[in-house]
DNA sequence: ACTCGCCATCTTTATATGAGATGGCAAAAA
DNA sequence: TTTTTGCCATCTCATATAAAGATGGCGAGT
């Protein structure tokens, strides 16, 4: 249920202008959009139908608007990517850089959020494509495999390594905050087990987690090269857990209709054509 | 080769606001339409594209006016309909069946509840109409009774059939969740009998409790035409209850001032013209 | 050189768009 | 109960936008 004031004040118009453009289209449409009560004004199925159409359109302007703007010379415009805390983190700062170095004119805007919200953003035109935790099967949509992760859990280096996986029980597990597919790995393996965990905290930050991993505070599952470089400054410990939890793809995903601008096209050559999201070895 | 004043004569239009209108669009989007010559102009690739684009997203407003404003056409648009739980297993899988064979184009959402949440649905415009446990008696709503069912008692096959009513004093009931009118009715019963039932224990759908009774967990109330089946397949046995609270209307219900759509007409013509509710007799 | 048809610019008028004030109505609060 | 609040509809008035009309420059054919 909405309201014509709200939408006015939203839209910074005033409420009667707002209402006689409604009244002058439920005309010409010969038609009613809206049921109004005293509570406000409801979307009819008209004007649910109509709402479809109108997004339709926008969308179609909008995407005119990219085209004529892209010249195929130099790839401009804006670019919206999103992306898993943890590629962020690892894989994608070299190769943004050098995008941007090569593609100044691009205005390339990174998200990072769980993969859930990433493919929401794709499937609402928010985003133009995003890395995120694969497989994904979705009739709209196509996925690209750029790389696969191994699984590992990290605790801090003072405590004795896990000697079983009941051990588990007797820590904290520090966590994204649910729609990350880690987390799922995590929760579905643990399951498997039998193995109930005493506490589970939630994060928003690989850093946060990181951090607090390693003053002790519990354990956690992340991607081998996301904790390589802190297992090697001693921060943290790692241990590999087995084969069927630990493998996790990142996929490439986007619009089966995005619009193919040059911009968009050079990025994904980026990370196709040379492993460039091959993770940092580390160097001593 | 076109040129600006031939358009401006065929729009009926004076000749300096098409080339100012021209102008503005090229501004705004910042870059070259039409090449200029001195017997008149032609399209840059740049305008051949929007030309293009122009062309599809009329094509899509011709059709919103299409679909909004025509309405003697096929019947389209959402139609959200709720039902009782009870409805919705015997009454509706062929009348949705044959509804979406008739009519594809509408798309019709059917979302199972009690009767209570149902009518809030409606009343707060979620719903267009809905199946519910009649009579409904409110200013806004218009009713239409559908079909009549009997109400039964089953049990499971083991137990000895109830002699008294005083026998359920010892059994558990099954019931759905409250807002269930057949609830009511059942408690209504039992009140006026003075009896006081033992345990009652809720559920959210048709298979749980009637998986329960055959079980032996206890007993419930059900249309006949609901459990007919299951008795002829001697999973539970069923006892009538007296008269005043045995019969039940299902009715349709919808608001007074609900758009008359063409998919919502046709959809109340289907189970109005014919008794295509009449429940699924069962076949040898 | 001179029409002729073209596009661009400027001025004026008509029309559409937007703000603000006001009123009625029903639900929530006092 | 009465009051207040938050809705939507209607009206008036200012202003921005759209459209017409007049004028000028330019080049291609006559």
């Amino acid at each position: 249920m909405g309201s014509i004031s709200r939408a006015a004040r939203e839209l910074n118009y005033a409420q009667s202008n707002i209402t006689t453009k409604i009244q002058l289209l439920e005309t010409h449409l010969q038609t009613q959009l809206f049921y109004r009560h005293n509570r406000g004004i409801t979307l009819t199925s008209k004007g649910k139908t109509l709402l479809a159409y109108a997004e339709k359109i926008f969308h179609l302007i909008e995407e005119t608007n990219k085209v004529l703007k892209d010249d195929d010379q130099t790839p401009n415009g804006p670019l919206y990517i999103g992306s898993m805390e943890t590629t962020a983190a690892v894989r994608l700062p070299s190769l943004l850089s050098k995008y941007h170095h090569e593609y100044p004119d691009v205005d390339l805007t990174l998200k990072t959020g769980p993969t859930e919200q990433n493919i929401q953003g794709i499937l609402q035109y928010e985003l133009d494509g995003a890395f995120v935790a694969g497989p994904i099967d979705h009739p709209e949509l196509i996925q690209r495999t750029v790389i696969e992760e191994e699984l590992v859990l990290i605790t801090d280096t003072a405590h004795p390594a896990l000697s079983s996986i009941k051990d588990i029980q007797n820590r904290t597990l520090l966590v994204f905050r649910s729609g990350c597919s880690y987390r799922a790995k995590l929760e579905q393996w643990l399951h498997q087990e039998g193995v109930i965990p005493n506490k589970i905290m939630e994060f928003g930050t690989l850093e946060a987690i990181l951090g607090c991993v390693s003053a002790g505070l519990g354990i956690s599952l992340l991607p081998l090269s996301v904790i390589e470089k802190h297992v090697y400054y001693g921060e943290i410990k790692y241990h590999s857990i087995p084969g069927p939890y630990a493998i996790v793809q990142t996929v490439f995903v986007y619009r089966k209709d995005t619009l193919m601008t040059t911009a968009f096209i050079r990025f994904m050559d980026m990370f196709t054509e040379v492993n460039n999201l091959s993770g940092p070895t580390i160097t001593v």
